[in-house]
DNA sequence: TATATTAGTGTGTGAAATACACTAAGTCAG
DNA sequence: CTGACTTAGTGTATTTCACACACTAATATA
């Protein structure tokens, strides 16, 4: 039998109208009332590539919205949490591991999706993009990275969806450490300067950016200099997490 | 028949593995395999009540975590948007209207309730303390007003929740508007300058906290005065949303 | 050794944050 | 009616941070 619990005024979970378990439904039962909306994790994976912001997008080869390119996602399965399904999505589009990984919003409209209700829980993924050339190859012409600034058609609300990641990395730039993780272990001042100036689309002043950086005392002389080019050798930093509370 | 969608790269929606729909379930099925989480909608109601900021708890009834208080939350019906499902449970609890209402976090890790897989989108809603003295009455000793500040023993994660919606507040009183939110429409300064205190828990200095919120010019002086107890009456103020932009 | 190219550095100016103490306007008790 | 009490309301000096701005340093190559 159906668990019993009051109205409404019970609890912040399991509470109120109880809708049909596996056991429930198997009875004579109202379904279409109960009905379960669906759960998917959607990822948006960042990278910085050809010194631009580039996202990941799929093609979708059904309909709806068939043809168009979309954010890679997939089901939660029923023993995973949110962010293992969005990591194991992570995986199997790009093959990497340990990145950042920061849940973003959760969009539930009905009719987002034509077929069923669905609720989609996404994430943002921000990663090096160094790493990320091993898997670079498997452009089967239905995964691409594409410029958040020159983005194609996109499927069901998803264009949305990528403004607001967007609109949420600005705003955590200057008080979080994410613009390092959108670059390899060491880097020069100067790169670290083209991740904010791409990120925020707009030029800052090299002294003064340099200045505040490492006023902060995040960042580690690591003694070694990049040499690239004819000209001056750069030196290389790494970011120092035990002087991450300084921002 | 179940829609023939190709693996997991083909969308940011219902793609890759397709759970069973309501006619698929009719034929043979795995079905423990693409069990549906269920989806809950919980809100923080915060208030300032009796110079404190205040949440809303439910008194659970049942198993499990008997006797413990807890967000109030409730599912999400199958053709509902979550913010409508959120306005629906404010609505029960408080019977108010037109609060600020944000959707929070989702929290969805699988054990976080022992009786199912639930996926629970917090929202949180402040609300003007005056309105809600409409209903104040309904106190049936299963619903109670606690101090942020001095919570009970709470069920499941909802500390947790309770942490971050607080968090959340504070990082975002200082560019929003939702202090306002806190307040009748006509507030002196010094009542606003109490909600930013309460909010933070820390005090600031009066003749700062003046210049800096007179200076955005987002204050509208109307006249009016605030007479109460044995001293000089106060300005009463209202917020002009034509000014908004200036945070 | 001259040229091209990017790395690296300091100072001045204006705006905003902070610290800080007295006067103003009302009520009430005597 | 006046003195005591209580909260409202105001200004200035100091420090800190954001921003504008131009030259020298180190390497590769022709």
């Amino acid at each position: 039998m159906e668990q019993t619990e009051e109205q409404s005024e019970s609890t912040g979970h399991v509470q109120g109208k109880m809708p049909p378990t596996a056991e429930a439904k198997a009875h004579s039962y109202d379904a279409s009332k109960y009905e379960r909306p669906s759960v998917t994790v959607d990822v948006v994976m960042m990278s910085l590539r050809q010194r631009d912001l580039q996202v990941l997008l799929i093609k979708r080869r059904a309909w709806p919205y068939e043809g168009m390119w979309a954010i890679p996602g997939g089901f939660v399965n029923i023993d995973e949490s949110l962010e293992t399904a969005a990591k194991r999505e992570l995986q199997e589009e790009t093959g990497v591991q340990d990145v950042y990984l920061e849940q973003l919003y959760t969009f539930g409209d009905p009719g987002r999706d034509p077929r069923t209700r669905v609720i989609t829980v996404v994430y943002f993924a921000l990663l090096d993009s160094e790493r990320l050339q091993v898997r670079a190859a498997d452009d089967a012409a239905d995964v691409g990275w594409f410029s958040v600034y020159d983005l194609p058609p996109l499927a069901f609300d998803h264009e949305k969806i990528l403004q607001y990641s967007l609109e949420r990395m600005r705003g955590k730039l200057d008080y979080t450490t994410i613009a390092f993780s959108l670059l390899p272990e060491q880097f020069t001042l100067r790169e670290l300067q083209r991740v904010y100036e791409i990120i925020l689309h707009k030029r800052r002043d090299k002294r003064n950016f340099r200045k505040k950086i490492l006023s902060t005392g995040i960042l580690e002389d690591t003694g070694a200099k990049k040499m690239e080019g004819t000209h001056r050798p750069a030196r290389l930093y790494r970011f120092n997490p035990a002087a991450e509370a300084k921002l």
